[in-house]
DNA sequence: ACAAAAGTGTTCCAAATACACCCATGA
DNA sequence: TCATGGGTGTATTTGGAACACTTTTGT
């Protein structure tokens, strides 16, 4: 695109492969869990790893990541919220067997279009408690965790996260998730008020010996 | 590196090209000004563009920016502050000629390390008043700048555009020439105090008729 | 003596934090 | 009636913003 050597150069030499790797994130059971494939070869043989996609020439990088997501990971990847992290291509050693670069994305999947199927090579395994994993990818989902913590407050975010209906409890619940960090309740509710407008849809969710709890919607950051 | 296809594949079909392009800031003048070059081809014939380079097989990314920055701008790139800034790669019809995904860069240059040659094909452009711009140039360097500003009370970015020895009103210069903004003595000085070590060089810098200021280091950052 | 930039503290306001009790329900 | 989570307001602290005068030099 930019002024650089003449394009039709770039025949001449050996390019590097680019693939799209994705950090998918979801709240299973009060956890925050990330979308890992146990890897079947070496390196790194038994390994989880997170799931990625060569770029082909006709798609762009986000079909890429789209793609990538619903053939690793069954998952219809229209809904997901999808985000460009960074790109990985100064460890020339990344992949042993060819030089690659990596763009890193991360999405956030509500646990309802999740597919529960067990014995699956794609898993969601605990962020807060990862298994061995592949080249540095432990550090990848560590800075797209940062990321998005840092994103939440000044953005609705966290609703990717949550039903389209849901309880204050559970919205603080989902924040306290991600911070992996307790909140206090009342401040709390004072600041989704400030931030979001959110509707009050007049239900309510009984569930326990306790009084019902108002369900809310999103509908958008102030 | 991730899991996906068995990368032998990659052989099989046809890959995009990659480049890295930087978006070289510094000032001069008491100006913001980004470094670019004025293109003599097709498309964007005598528009500016930014200043790139194809990634080749044996490089690393963070190398092929800094080959770009001495081989277009001509200006040693060790001591140049370099961050990622963003991947490009969804645009199909980027380069009209072939697909290119483009990793950028932005650079921070000390003033007194600049070539200062006329007539170049590499010319620094004030930032705010941009010349007409190649692609989506002009977006790219405004998103650099935000994402400087952003940093810019966070961390030690600021001195990457200072000379080792400066007067608190340099430095006080030098962020409202990012911010574009102007900014309050007192409250500055207290700020700078409050984040950054910076060491008294016990010199001072006499020039015009009025006190002398007094000249500093950057140490750290709190 | 005056012009010009260097240097220096206090007051005010807004935002973040800490904190405790009543409510509605099922068992 | 008791156990459980739902729901609400005020006082305190902290950090940011506004603001004006004295100092040191050259001319």
């Amino acid at each position: 695109m930019a002024i650089r050597e003449d394009p039709s150069d770039i025949w001449e030499f050996k390019r590097p492969g680019i693939a799209v790797d994705v950090v998918l994130l979801t709240i299973i059971d009060g956890e925050l869990k990330v979308g890992l494939i146990k890897r079947e070869e070496d390196p790194y043989h038994g390994k989880h790893a997170l799931p990625g996609r060569f770029v082909r020439y006709e798609e762009s990088i986000t079909d890429t990541a789209r793609i990538a997501i619903e053939s690793k990971g069954n998952i219809k990847a229209n809904g997901i919220y999808l985000e460009q992290l960074y790109t990985f291509g100064d460890n020339l050693d990344r992949d042993t067997r060819i030089r690659t670069i990596s763009i890193v994305y991360y999405g956030l999947v509500k646990a309802e279009v999740i597919d529960r199927q067990k014995e699956s090579k794609f898993r969601w395994e605990p962020v807060y408690g990862l298994p061995p994993l592949a080249f540095d990818h432990a550090d990848i989902i560590k800075s797209a965790v940062e990321r998005i913590r840092e994103k939440l407050f000044h953005t609705g975010i966290i609703f990717n996260l949550l039903p389209n209906e849901f309880t204050l409890s559970e919205l603080q619940h989902a924040f306290e998730i991600v911070l992996n960090d307790s909140l206090d309740k009342r401040n709390f509710r004072k600041k989704m008020n400030e931030i979001y407008v959110l509707k009050d849809t007049r239900k309510t969710r009984m569930e326990g010996a306790h009084r019902p709890a108002a369900l809310y919607s999103y509908v958008k950051t102030r």
